[in-house]
DNA sequence: GTTTAATTGAACGATTGCGTTCAGTAAGGC
DNA sequence: GCCTTACTGAACGCAATCGTTCAATTAAAC
């Protein structure tokens, strides 16, 4: 199907560079204040480029929160399975998940998606597969299959998966979204993460 | 001071339909989207009246934040601080959180609200402390005299008020923030809410 | 070198919005 | 009835944005 004839490809790099200025444009301004011709003078670009990758501010958008969430699947924490003891399982897990939730990042991504979900419902869709679902999800496996070891008393383990990740979180990401992102990373004390693991070791105790 | 001289006096009754119709646009559209003419349009009020009562666009979203926030004080779940079981204590406070915090309006408030901090940190403290954070106050003041009566474990009062909201919430807030606001009133379940609070009690037992 | 398509710069039309100005009207205090 | 102020409607200047059009240029594939 590949009929190949004399062309000018596209250039790739323009298309990244595009995608990464709209990122930061969307990020700071938020959908409707955002510009696309400080987005093509920033990616070095004409707007007319722009207009033909992408047809319009709406699909301009969408390929950069999918090219975001994308990025963000990657970034996820993950679990060590193993035969480390669980209480320090949960702790590093508990650890890299309070270090990806409280990057400035992270922190505002969230908050434009959670204003723009609005007007674009399925972008909410594609970040909550991208992110949230997906944490839940490996969670939830993990719990599972702690509760099959029997290290963990049995239960629903998609609701312990929200037990864990809500007693861990508390107020802070509350916190997070409305103050100064540049103060969360590093907020977060290693005692009060033990703390929450204890208590949910306590709560599921068999 | 109060100098009184003949003079019209304002009408109250514009000053609220003001207010009431730019809450609407502005969590319509957010704060750049919004625009004061169809906020005027739809106070039947003349422009101009907007600005001799709020000087520019900034002012009135303020304003208009600070009244929400006023409205939300009032509404914030209580405690039924008195001889009833403590279970049934914190399933009550558990369930009128959660009615409170999955209703329409607060999740969009939440939304614009985060979106808004980045050009109005000063927004976001507002409201912290007419929300979130007197959720905590309340939460943990009734934590620390069950803590004093015995009926719970000692410990850090604040740090079990935070577990406690996140073991209720779970995964719940976030897959509110990001889908469709109408569905999620009404959508936890007494099962999910007694399963939180009995996990709780068993952290916490004394 | 030819061909094909990507890219550019500049300009255009249409729309929208903020915030101001001004002359005139409405309405309550004195 | 007078006076002071609130309020109105319409218009204005100014700036910004989107999305389009067009002729001209560039660069890879053949």
């Amino acid at each position: 199907m590949a009929k190949r004839l004399a062309h000018r490809p596209v250039d790739q790099a323009k298309q990244d560079a595009i995608l990464a200025c709209a990122r930061a444009e969307f990020f700071d301004f938020g959908f409707e204040a955002a510009s696309i011709e400080r987005i093509a003078a920033a990616a070095n670009v004409s707007k007319v480029t722009i207009y033909n990758h992408f047809q319009n501010k709406d699909n301009l958008f969408s390929a950069m929160v999918g090219s975001e969430c994308r990025i963000m699947r990657g970034n996820l924490p993950e679990i060590s399975d193993g035969e480390t003891p669980l209480r320090v399982e949960l702790l590093n897990f508990a650890r890299s998940m309070m270090d990806f939730l409280s990057s400035p990042d992270i922190i505002r991504f969230d908050r434009r998606m959670a204003a723009e979900v609005e007007r674009h419902p399925a972008m909410g869709e594609l970040f909550l597969n991208a992110g949230p679902r997906l944490m839940q999800q490996i969670v939830t496996n993990m719990l599972a299959s702690e509760m099959d070891r029997g290290r963990l008393a049995k239960a629903d383990p998609k609701e312990a998966a929200g037990h864990l990740y809500g007693i861990i979180k508390g107020f802070a990401d509350v916190e997070w979204r409305f103050s100064d992102p540049e103060q969360a990373a590093g907020s977060v004390t290693q005692a009060s993460i033990e703390a929450a693991v204890d208590r949910f070791l306590r709560a599921y105790a068999v």
